[in-house]
DNA sequence: TATGAATGAGGCTTCATTCAT
DNA sequence: TATGAATGAAGCCTCATTCAT
């Protein structure tokens, strides 16, 4: 996707629509302007995000989960073209309500999950949160965000970072050893 | 500044020089080029981020200091026109070297102070990290920059979000009670 | 129809195809191009003179016939479809051949028509043309257009400004009072 | 000027900076938009009208005034650039009101002008109106126009269609003979 | 050093027309 | 015959940058 290697505004027109393999005139069959391929490539993200869903959805001990979701959703986002189009996106987002809107629908998503999963954790005596599990759900996603970031705009390894990463969060949630 | 209102690429160079007070030709008189512009900000905002290094370098009890650079950094970034700027710099950074590694730069200054501050404290039993001192900076940093996002881009309010991020980061560092 | 509404270079062909509430594939079905659409319009306007020839040829005095032409003549063009389809293709015609050869082919019918009514009304004694007839007849139907430009234009009624053209025919024709 | 040649929709902004030698981008410094450069036209359109307007306002026989007028003006219209340019401008002044506003403005200068004539010839017992000065003004020049449109878009020769159209003119205005 | 008119490549989008179905 | 998705040239306009003054 053109809009990782050029970026959302330094790309044109015609550069999505040679990499879409479409004319440049049926581009616009399909999308009313170059705002709104941005727009559906934020609303394709969003599918991206149902299987760590699903994962904290499954069942288990919770700590065992939260580790392994922090893991693959790391991993994930340690993939610099989904930490770039998170930002192309994110920067388009500040003044284009349309994409605003999509962005925190598909994070709520995500929150949404974490929460349950850090709640059940709170019943079952696993963790011991600092705070209300939602607010604490963003905070684990944002963490693992800007880890993400540092190992894509820093040339870190996200392999290095990830055993800090989960040593934080377990110490931040609380986790207790078994 | 007008990067904030209408952001990096859909300023026109001609309003940069207006919002500036130089005429248009000027404007190349003392820079070379549009990118540079931005690169001299990036150059600027070093220079807010001083105050904060002297904060944390002030002698003291390590926990206040920490808990004190939270909130006062929590709260400069709470700004709309911080994390705006933050975002079309980083967003720019991506394919601009030079302002890459500008941006590491200054946010390395950061790191050191933080990270010596953190130092400190395991050395006093204030605190009982998980991880490296530098590691767990870097994520101290990235949590707070995290929430100021959310805060800016989410319409939250910083003012809600702070005493939870301080007891998250807490938890995260094991800082004790005295 | 649109090109009233929008101008024919401001209609574009999927506009003129729903309009006439057949496909876009279709309408070249029945059409080589966009410019034959206004061509046969053309095509059709010449119809919506025959009942004006008609009432030229009939029989009786005259200067009752002319009167009577004008009048009803006038406010058909005072209609503003009228008036801006005229223009329309007029302006149209200035650079496409075909549409002109119609253009002036509709008019020679007219003409005639009023030529042959004029001629009539010199051989009774009732008109005393400064001019030939033909030439009568021409300038005439010019004035009467003139009028009704003005009147679309200008937004005057040509209620107001009919009894002022006739009167002015009246004169230049030299009809007599009986 | 290329709106003449090819027509005001035909003609690419391309075409008018290269024909007005100059360059594209610098056109637009010039004039906010292409209708603009139609705008300008149109009032500088009204400068060519001042000889016509002098000339009227001259002292002398109404009469003798007159015809000379009616020559003159009819011979520059008899120009094909000066008949195509008031039908682009027509035909566009249709839709767009701020020509329209020009375009009566221009005319109304006109139309002033040889309302007076007409006055003092009434006066003088020179003419004898069928109608008031300014309607019989407005006709007036109505008729010279349709002469005009007549022989460029129908390729007749003005210098045939002016004896006609005086004699016309004449009877309409009751121009007495001395 | 300071100015802003000039440049022209490139921006996004529209549109008449074609053609596979 | 009827459809509308596909085409790509051409549409108007903006913009970073240059340069004569």
């Amino acid at each position: 996707m053109c809009f990782l290697e050029t970026g959302f505004h330094q790309t044109g027109v015609r550069d999505i629509a040679a990499r879409a393999g479409v004319s440049l005139g049926n581009l616009y069959n399909h999308f009313p302007g170059k705002h709104d391929v941005l727009l559906e490539i934020a609303r394709l993200e969003r599918q991206e995000l149902d299987p760590f869903i699903a994962l904290l959805e499954k069942d288990g001990p919770a700590p065992k989960r939260f580790g392994k979701f922090v893991g693959v959703y790391a991993k994930y986002l340690a993939a610099p073209e989904n930490v770039i189009l998170t930002i192309e996106i994110t920067s388009e987002a500040i003044r284009k309500d349309d994409l605003g809107e999509l962005f925190w629908k598909n994070r709520a998503a995500l929150v949404a999950a974490l929460t349950r999963l850090l709640q059940r954790g709170v019943e079952n005596g696993d963790f011991n949160l600092p705070t209300s599990p939602e607010e604490a759900a963003h905070m684990v996603l944002e963490l693992i965000e800007g880890r993400a970031y540092h190992s894509v705009l820093g040339e870190a390894k996200m392999r290095k970072l990830l055993p800090g990463l989960k040593a934080f969060l377990s110490a931040a949630i609380g986790a207790k050893a078994r």
